[in-house]
DNA sequence: CACCTTATGACAACGTCATTGACGTGTGAA
DNA sequence: TTCACACGTCAATGACGTTGTCATAAGGTG
């Protein structure tokens, strides 16, 4: 067994399987994309996969070298779903705000597969290409290259972890979901005030702001820190 | 078969396995820490922790309703480890950065079992401890309630969600940790001026800025734009 | 010290998982 | 029309979490 997997490009036979789909990458990626969003990141197993295309499970393999391969596709389909369409406005700030909220939204869209995909570097061509577009908004915006690069850095680990983080909460079951939400207003609600004065005398605040995500927040402090960094007379001279 | 776990606190009888070691949450919450630290999260499984512990697989059973159970003890212990020995000086500032560099060293400490755990709300003891200290810090520095939730919220995520990023590159099989670390150098570095101007122009900061955590310079953006937001004249009156 | 209850460790089994080697069939080129 | 081989299928392997059952030793009781 040599290698398994032909490249997409030199892929001339088109067998249908026994149930006459004809598989692809691209219809592979787009298959465990749905599977996970219909029935969570547990049920993104080859075997269902495999049934859910209509295919034997080990049919995969004549696409991906493994899980871990199929995994960067997905990766790198989610981040290209996040830049569709985007074009920069000039608007250094709002350009930052834009995608920061993209990427999170495309994550939350698909919980699970975020939950897998968001701490991987793919290096594939929807990833160098979100790159590019955000280190371009920066070097605009003023920044010489090493504040652009750490600032790109920051923004960019702080949207994906954020995006992780808020998806894993989605990705949890329903029932555990709930649970997880009781425990703000039952569990820390209940804290005396002489052990916990803190949290008691913020508790309904507390439960409420926890209920939704903290990025956009979050987000507008980083781009408040940014601005006040920008070189030239009280940011920005144009 | 009604419960099989038995409270922690009610336990009388400890048999020691058939190897003699005497099991408990403990034991098994430091052996489970360990064997990951010391063979990766693929690692923690339930026959593996078993056979480290000395023990049949099924005995954890007796301690743990489930491996979710084991984690989310795993998860409050990390807490716990981040949280001890920390005292607030009064410097609001210094103590939020130092809860937070705390925090992301203590899961950097057991990235595999971070990975596990950084989406978790436990709700349990070490945890509550943790909230109520950040809370506190907020409060004493003068920001009302619902001001200090906010900031809560986005500090701890923040500095969680980048827990769990760091830790996921550390938690890759060294060998697809270089790799990663490879594709800043030779992908990204050799993308043409034309298609990819930006990148190209910063190929050599992007390397290098990359190799590290981004959190330390994000913590500090976020400082101080919480900085820029406290009542009172030009933050901080006494 | 002997008895009894039962907590708790051990065993065996089930169904599911990712992965792989061997096989054979239908495709597309010649 | 032929023919090589790409690729779908089959079967098997070993590891996984979890549970029902059994048996035994710990520890309270007298």
């Amino acid at each position: 067994m040599a290698e398994r997997v032909v490249p997409e490009r030199q892929r001339r036979r088109r067998r249908p399987t026994r149930q006459g789909v004809v598989l692809s990458r691209q219809l592979i990626v787009d298959t465990a994309l749905r599977l996970v969003a219909q029935h969570g990141a547990e049920a993104l197993t080859v075997r269902r996969l495999g049934a859910a295309l209509g295919a034997d499970p080990s049919a995969i393999y004549r696409y991906f070298r493994n899980t871990d391969d199929l995994l960067l596709a997905l990766a790198d389909e989610l981040i290209g779903r996040a830049q569709h369409g985007w074009r920069p406005t000039g608007d250094w700030r709002a350009d930052l705000r834009e995608i920061g909220l993209r990427i999170h939204r495309a994550y939350q869209a698909h919980p699970q597969a975020a939950l897998l995909a968001a701490h991987r570097t793919t290096g594939r061509t929807h990833e160098t290409r979100a790159v590019e577009a955000i280190l371009g908004v920066l070097r605009r915006a003023g920044f010489p290259a090493p504040e652009a690069v750490r600032v790109y850095h920051a923004f960019v680990d702080q949207s994906l972890g954020f995006a992780a983080l808020d998806a894993a909460a989605l990705a949890l079951p329903a029932a555990a979901q709930a649970a997880d939400r009781e425990v703000w207003q039952a569990d820390y609600g209940r804290l005396p005030a002489d052990t916990h004065p803190h949290i008691a005398a913020t508790a309904p605040q507390l439960a409420a702001e926890m209920r939704r995500s903290g990025y956009p927040y979050a987000l507008e402090l980083l781009l408040e820190a940014v601005a006040a960094r920008l070189p030239g007379p009280a940011g920005r001279a144009d």
